[in-house]
DNA sequence: GTAGAGCTTCCAGCCAACTGGAAGGTCAAG
DNA sequence: CTTGACCTTCCAGTTGGCTGGAAGCTCTAC
């Protein structure tokens, strides 16, 4: 199939997969006797993965990393195990520090639902009155 | 107080006031007669409610928005609900999808743990590719 | 045989949220 | 009067992940 075609099956743009493929994350297709790339059934499989990942927040440098796993059919045992328990770590971390967002979250939320907005001086005392800040604190925000 | 009092006060650097200042989150200060930005108390408060408003995981751009109803005078309360609600969703969903993240490579990290290392001469295949990815690409259901 | 869609490469620019540095003005202390 | 910290502006660069566009080749249809 054609990168258009590849493109249109999983909605990713044909940009994007020319520079996942020049990030390592794709391996490079066949080329047709005119240069085009030829990709099989399994890119499908591999975009699907690579979306669903970075849904989850992970870099495409980790994915990368995830897949190289994958990929080496034949690598030093310890060494791969090594890579897969490096990301697990940062996924786990990741979980963690989303779970304190999430905690924090919920209290502004309960905050917000008790708030009469009459009371509302100056800020919106939703974030400003907020407690539990130094568990979200201690992971850095991000998105 | 001069722009580096205020820095220290809210242990955040100038270049970042200046250029909060610059988005519109920060008020253009009063100067001193050389030039010197010269901010009151009331800087220090919103300047926490940015941290805070940060540390919840909003943008600059949702924080710049909620300031500005504050500052328009009217009670943020509700814009604050609906960003901190949408927030939660949002946090909600990138942990589930973290933790599918989490199933693949537990199971990938259990068959590396399964594997004796002296069986690695030239065939250690942890991974069989495409089908486990799948899994994951495919939708929640885990390993 | 020509139009138009689709493919190729490469290089530039964008977003967020800073951060660094140059070039210069200001201010208190010694 | 000079040193050095602190202030000013403006412009550039960073990281991560695209995204746009130019210049040019290829394929399909009419």
């Amino acid at each position: 199939m054609k990168i258009g075609e590849l493109a249109e099956h999983t909605t990713v743009p044909t940009k994007t997969i020319r520079f996942w493929e020049s990030e390592g994350l794709l391996p490079e297709p066949e080329r047709t006797a005119s240069g085009y790339r030829n990709y099989d059934d399994t890119a499908v499989d591999r975009i699907g993965f690579i979306r669903q990942a970075q849904t989850a927040g992970l870099t495409l440098t980790q994915i990368r990393q995830i897949l190289d796993v994958a990929d080496d059919g034949n690598p030093p045992c310890e060494h791969v195990a090594v890579a897969v328990s490096d990301r697990l770590a940062e996924v786990d971390a990741r979980i963690k520090e989303l779970q304190a967002m999430r905690r924090h979250l919920r209290s502004l939320a309960e905050r917000a639902d008790a708030q009469d907005p009459a009371d509302c001086e100056g800020f919106c005392s939703i974030i400003t009155g907020a407690s539990s800040m130094s568990e979200v604190a201690a992971g850095k925000a991000g998105a």
